[in-house]
DNA sequence: AGACCGCATTTAACGGCGTTAATCTTGTCT
DNA sequence: AGACAAGATTAACGCCGTTAAATGCGGTCT
């Protein structure tokens, strides 16, 4: 085998106990890594200490460090868009849905600020050479296309490009996830109870945007 | 002296040529690989190469890595503020001074996407430790304020907390930002003309929102 | 049983990095 | 001339990502 190809282990022989193979121990520890330290603390080495494991071990399971990452950031959309179809099930109606989304999204960002870095970050320099990552990607996306979708449905957003208009959503958010964990509002959201509280009134003024009729 | 603490350097015998001290040309270099590989493919000692001084010699101007990204990022602010302050002079109509300030920030952003990384980036972690560098980011956050507040005394923009609707306008355009130049929307903006035109639509749909009293 | 093969891992090494200590140079002040 | 400090250098430490070569090791074929 070439090498790096694996990613999926090959099966176990179905008596082997249900260890994690050694894949999974490293994208756990590497998970658990980065939220420790961040994406610059990071370190392969480091992870396979964690693993208990030489320094080269990951080379056969991960191409690199930043196949590694990849993974890592891989489970970060998962997360998120479990968080989203979350909201989407509890919430059924259109504007607080989108409300909510808002608001889901910036704690996910405060609950996990070093994945949401590698998950957009520029650790990870081509998104396409690892596909099931921008799959992950697209599919919390489209939770929040379909949800503006229903939204244009109700009557309670405009008609018009949706993609475009989720973009502007995922901006508003994203952006004021960014804003806050990199520290840059401080003085305004000290605490996660703050942040919440913005997120709500920054979504509330977009939304009053997305109602009308745009020219 | 203890080192590190000079950053301006002593001045010149006055008959001295012009000719940079090392400190900044140590930063016009700092700022010229930033650029070109990102804060990733940063690295004090090519930094220094590029100088042509020792590895050594930085840290003679520079607390260290950190503190010569800082004064990148500052750099940054400074020239994003400048941009600003253009469109603030050369608009006057409420309406499109906010707009065109959105555009002016995306296009910075497009412009100089590892400054702006380093501008907000986990790379240098304690901003209060760069006091210039947090001025030099206030000051540009100033503009964006005064023009919220002079829309506000215009009837252009609802009244309420200037800041926290600046902080809506700001979170919106450094989200879009971050997601064209981290490749997310690779797709839906693959030049610069795509890009401004949907920081035009988007910042149109935000403003929708300001104008109307919130509830 | 014994030879063999391919997967999984280790050991060892290369070069680059940030940072520091010790050393040298150079210009200024007394 | 001699003291002195700023500014720069050399050399070293330990970390990093990555790779090549050597090693173990479970199953397969004869």
């Amino acid at each position: 085998m070439s090498r790096t190809a694996t990613r999926a282990g090959r099966r176990r022989p179905a008596n082997a106990p249900a260890v994690a193979s050694l894949g999974d121990e490293l994208l756990k520890a590497a998970a658990a890594l980065v939220a420790e330290r961040g994406p610059q603390g990071f370190s392969l080495r480091e992870v396979a200490r964690r693993a208990r494991v030489s320094e080269a071990a990951p080379y056969w399971h991960f191409a690199g460090k930043e196949a590694l990452l990849a993974g890592v950031a891989e489970e970060g959309f998962v997360a998120l868009a479990a968080l989203m179809a979350e909201v989407c099930e509890r919430v059924k109606d259109p504007d607080r849905q989108l409300q909510e989304l808002g608001v889901a999204y910036v704690r996910f960002a405060l609950a996990h600020p070093s994945h949401l870095r590698v998950m957009f970050g520029p650790e990870i320099r081509d998104k396409n050479a690892h596909p099931t990552l921008k799959a992950a990607g697209d599919r919390a996306f489209g939770l929040l296309v379909r949800a503006i979708s229903d939204g244009q449905r109700a009557g309670r957003v405009q008609q018009g490009d949706t993609e475009e208009l989720a973009v502007a959503a995922w901006a508003l958010v994203h952006g004021l996830s960014a804003l806050i964990i990199d520290g840059q509002l401080r003085r305004r959201v000290p605490n996660e109870r703050a942040a919440q509280r913005l997120a709500t009134k920054v979504t509330k003024l977009l939304q009053m945007g997305l109602t009308r009729q745009s020219s």
